[in-house]
DNA sequence: TTTTCAATGTCGGAT
DNA sequence: ATCCGACGTTGAAAA
């Protein structure tokens, strides 16, 4: 850990310089000037301003989730002294985009050497739900059997794809969270196309998903398609393993 | 600005509780755990956490843009010792959601006030597409009529809605970046509801993006809609210039 | 409050 | 490298 409070200009700019690839915060009066995809300016003010090893750089409102500036990683930043100011130029290509913070005072600079090996572990996503199907289709409907997931088509990729107890292909779309009439305009693309691609073919669509308002209801059932309504379990890989190995401990093979 | 280096966690415990709603950034050794739309763990390791006015928590890697783990404004945030862990609770409803932090250790600790009425100001945006193809809406097509924007409909809204030279009405959807297939199910939604609403009428579609991918070409195609491809101008000429200035005196030459 | 859609979206995966 | 879709998307504006 090395820092500096309320330093010189020059000072800061030193000290930046010398933390090489590491994280680096910076909190001081900086105007931002941003120019790329679109085009922005914040006139001066007091923020938090973070750069990280791999070129991200990150300017910090008191207030928001989001950054009010930013630059994504793969960004080459550099720092100068310029008509009194520290300037830090964040300049990428792919797209050409370039952000100018200009300090007129720091509170304090910061860099920072952080070991750090964890990886986060999620689970709810759309892809554990729809694995979670996958390993057992009597879930949505008994005798389901799925025989592709992201089956692609000309209108997009079918999320699950199978056939029922008595052979009828199902095209199955499935949402992480509360489904929205656009997952029907989806659901319903599939099937046109299915249909389309296979002439007089007897075709099922459902959707799936935590909840389906009544408005998504009546649209899918205009349409002929039908809807299940399924909550996954939130369980972590490591959590699944753990459970085993408890299991197994206790003295039992699987 | 007030900061401890290296403190115990019942020492940056009271810190962190002596910070009020000012902005605190602490620099520890923690493991995070977040239940709620999903679910995720992440193992311990230093991190940089920041704690917003506004409730706003991040935790951020010392790489990527995204926070690895975070909650957004109008979370109630609270700070307890627990088996000798510096725990940090980050509670909030709708949707009922917590994140976890508990620190083993703390770098660094650290509050801040923040004058900043600094506001942001953007050009760029979809917005500001519209307003260029409504001056001069022979970019897309001669003779080319737009009459109102932001047009409501069942399905949403059309971002723009004209009529071409021979009187045929046209419905624009407008993407400021790259068009993808959801945009051509978009743009499909509003012409089904034109068609449904004024029985018989003939009218086209048209999607316009600076960029438009062949498969999205054909997705279109298929359903008898247009595309045009066109690259807004971000800014006026003078700002053009004196921002070319400044590239080149602050960039390297070439 | 709910719904809808833009975003300098970001990010990861597949082609 | 381009393309494509999910995201604990976030955020704002309109209904």
């Amino acid at each position: 850990v090395s820092f500096l409070l309320a330093p010189s200009l020059a000072d800061a700019c030193d000290f930046a310089k010398s933390a090489g690839r590491r994280l680096l915060v910076i909190v001081g009066c900086c105007r931002v000037d941003y120019r790329g995809r679109a085009k922005s300016l914040l006139d001066f003010g007091e923020r938090l301003v973070i750069i990280k090893r791999d070129g991200s750089v990150l300017v910090h409102q008191e207030e928001g989730r989001e950054p009010v500036n930013w630059q994504p990683p793969n960004t080459r930043v550099r720092y100068s002294l310029k008509n009194g100011f520290l300037v830090l130029e964040a300049v990428r290509s792919h797209p050409r985009e370039r952000m100018t913070l200009e300090f007129q005072s720091v509170k304090m600079i910061s860099f920072f050497n952080l070991q750090d090996q964890g990886r986060l572990q999620v689970t709810g996503m759309e892809a554990n739900i729809v694995e979670q199907i996958m390993e057992n289709p009597g879930v949505l409907e008994p005798g389901l059997k799925i025989v592709a997931t992201q089956k692609s088509t000309r209108s997009g990729v079918i999320d699950l794809f199978g056939f029922d107890s008595r052979g009828t292909p199902v095209v199955i779309e499935v949402k992480r969270s509360r489904a929205s009439p656009s997952a029907v305009s989806q659901l319903e693309a599939y099937i046109l196309d299915f249909k389309h691609r296979n002439r007089h073919a007897r075709v099922r669509g459902m959707l799936c998903a935590p909840q389906i308002p009544r408005m998504v209801r009546t649209l899918l059932a205009n349409r002929g398609l039908e809807w299940r309504e399924f909550k996954p379990i939130l369980e972590l890989t490591d959590e699944k393993q753990t459970t085993l190995d408890r299991w197994t401990e206790h003295g039992r093979t699987k």
